[in-house]
RNA sequence: CGGGGCAUAGCUCAGCUUGGUUAGAGCGCGUGCCUUGGGAGCACGAGGUCGCCCGUUCAAAUCGGGCUGCCCCGACCA
């Protein structure tokens, strides 16, 4: 590729709406443009990174077993309205009817089409297990698209949906995809950690995310460095407590302290000098409707999502402060566990507290030496708060690591759901009918890109993992109008693509710094620069990565390179 | 959908508070000169129904109302 004739549009300043770097970068080095909120045009540097990422997955998901399909993404409303999705799934389905008034969604997901599409052919056992994956686009319309490509509304993904004849079988399958998933991370030069996750609205037993580890990230995680313990924080759980022996013994008796506008847990904690360990934090959550409320130690946050696990409810979501006030007929700021009409739920956390603080249920007080039991009735221990990091490991006690990460890849047991609802069914060894077992497996091909960038950049733009970047080198002469300077810049641009390269030439009539700008802002992994050195038959070599710079004989370019790279992957 | 903000040249933004000549700058774009190891310089030039509609006024980018689009904060997810 000639830059000169490229269609790569790159610009000095970032667009007003971008808030994150792989936003930024992404715009600036002309990889992509906004069309509309969540809709972006991709550009042919963004064209080629998204094909290298594809080709990774098609690799390994070939190797696995699967097998590509392409299904429409029109989808006939027939198949969600039958799977009790059409309704759920709700607005965040494209919908519209065609010219004959029927129907139809532009494909959210698609284990209704592949659902379909597998019990009008397989019938037999024999012709289980399938895995069936495809490529493209999904729509999804999103309450809020943001960050670019990281939440957009239309992106591209793989979607993969295997059947079993077991559930044995289907999490053999999980597992092999398990570890396809992580060969495919690990192919993309991605650091990345697998994670327990929640299952959210499929359900199923477990589901794990692939999370690609950077600061920007929208979801959190913890790991464990000693037993590998790793779980997204909606899933990571706490190991429950022991009540402490005797803890009756320790009772102080209950006091009520003036505490004048004090209300916050860091205000209560300065000035009655106790640590937010000691505190207990009070809060009213209405879910499904009814009024609850969750006491969990001063220092934690409630996790809603396993909240909403630990209650068996669908909706939660924090009371308002004229609820509060309505349903408990305290004070927000002073809620007391105390004689409390309704029901209280307890976070593990609160399990070892003794003789505590909490609020006094009337302004300006709180009460000291509060203890549960004694003092109040906990309808139910359950683990609703948060994890962190530098909390100890729930299966071996170490301390965890906390990490911000981009989810781009989660596989399901899906079990019976759809093949029930759908009547996706086989017929087992002994001619008896049972439906298929399902597990389905995503990849956010779109959100891969944003996220490796995400990951990999600096102030001068993007750094792509040498895998799936859009040219591995770039042959920039410093000066196209001297001869000897172009000459061998073409000369190690024919070289380079003759040794399979995929190698880009700035053949613009620019100044050098202009170019080496693009060049960094783009990101291509090496640059070969030739400049002054040129009629001696040396150029140079520099690295994005690390900025470091070689100098080697035209005739070594190739060379030197694969040099590099092989040290990398022994690294 | 709730809360907040923005909308002026391709991009980033001034001007608006206090209405009044021909609406500006930088970057980018075109032409020429000059220049070639980190987004050079000079000159000339093109480019705008000031998001849309309604209203107030002798007069609206500027004041008021409505609409639309976009962004940010919460519930969703690859």
């Amino acid at each position: 590729m000639r830059f000169s004739r490229a269609f790569i549009p790159t610009m000095k300043e970032s667009p007003a709406d971008a808030e994150i770097p792989s936003h930024k970068l992404l715009i600036r080095a002309g990889f992509i443009r906004k069309k509309a909120s969540g809709l972006y045009d991709i550009l042919p540097l963004g064209v080629r990174v998204l094909h290298k990422i594809e080709r990774i997955i098609r690799e390994e998901m070939d190797r696995a077993g699967a097998q590509e399909v392409l299904l429409p993404i029109m989808h006939p409303a027939e198949l969600w309205i039958e799977s009790g999705r059409w309704d759920v799934y709700g607005k965040e389905m494209i919908k519209f009817k065609d010219r004959h008034g029927r129907d139809y969604a532009l494909g959210p997901t698609a284990e209704e089409m592949i659902t379909d599409l597998v019990r009008k052919e397989v019938k037999s056992y024999k012709d289980l297990p399938l895995n069936l994956y495809q490529i493209g686009g999904k729509f999804r319309d999103e309450i809020r698209p943001r960050f670019g490509l990281m939440r957009a509304r239309e992106f591209i993904m793989k979607d993969a949906y295997s059947f079993h004849v077991s559930d044995e079988d289907a999490e053999r399958e999980y597992w092999n995809m398990y570890e396809t998933y992580s060969r495919i991370f690990k192919r993309m030069g991605l650091e990345f950690k697998a994670v327990e996750a929640d299952t959210g609205e499929i359900g199923g037993k477990f589901s794990h995310e692939f999370m690609v580890i950077a600061d920007t990230g929208e979801s959190k995680l913890v790991y464990c460095e000693k037993c590998g313990y790793a779980a997204s924080t909606e899933k990571a759980v706490q190991k429950r407590p022991e009540v402490p022996e005797n803890r009756e013994s320790e009772f102080k008796e209950l006091q009520k302290v003036h505490t004048p506008n004090v209300k916050r847990i860091e205000e209560v904690s300065e000035f009655l000098s106790v640590p937010p360990e000691n505190i207990l934090k009070l809060l009213v959550y209405i879910v499904d409707g009814e009024a609850v409320a969750v006491a969990v130690r001063g220092d934690r946050e409630v996790e809603e999502t396993k909240l909403k696990k630990a209650l068996k409810v669908k909706d939660v979501r924090l009371a308002t402060d004229e609820e509060i006030e309505r349903f408990t007929g305290q004070p927000k700021g002073f809620l007391s566990p105390v004689g409390l009409s309704i029901p209280i739920y307890a976070d593990y956390s609160v399990i070892p507290m003794v003789n505590f603080v909490a609020g006094a249920g009337e302004v300006d007080y709180h009460l000291q030496n509060v203890n549960w039991g004694r003092d109040f009735t906990v309808k139910e221990f359950v683990d609703v708060t948060e994890v962190k990091g530098g909390d100890p490991c729930p299966k071996c006690g170490a301390p965890l690591v906390g990490k911000r990460g981009i989810e781009v890849g989660h596989i399901f047991k899906l079990g019976t759901k759809y093949s029930e609802a759908m009547n996706a069914t086989f017929v087992d060894e002994n001619g008896v009918e049972k439906p298929m077992v399902m597990g389905c497996y995503g990849i956010g091909v779109t959100r891969v890109m944003a996220a490796a960038v995400e990951q990999n950049h600096d102030d001068d733009g993007i750094i792509w993992p040498y895998e799936i970047a859009p040219f591995h080198v770039i042959v920039i002469p410093v000066n196209v109008k001297k001869d000897e300077i172009r000459d061998t810049a073409e000369e190690i641009y024919e070289t380079l693509q003759r040794e399979g390269f995929d190698v880009i030439i700035d053949d613009r009539n620019a100044r050098p710094g202009f170019k080496f700008k693009d060049a960094d802002l783009i990101g291509i992994p090496f640059q070969v620069i030739v400049g002054k050195r040129a009629p001696e038959g040396i150029v140079e070599i520099k690295v994005r990565k690390s900025g470091e710079r070689f100098e080697v004989p035209v005739n070594e370019v190739a060379k030197k390179i694969r040099e590099l790279l092989y040290s990398w992957s022994c690294q």
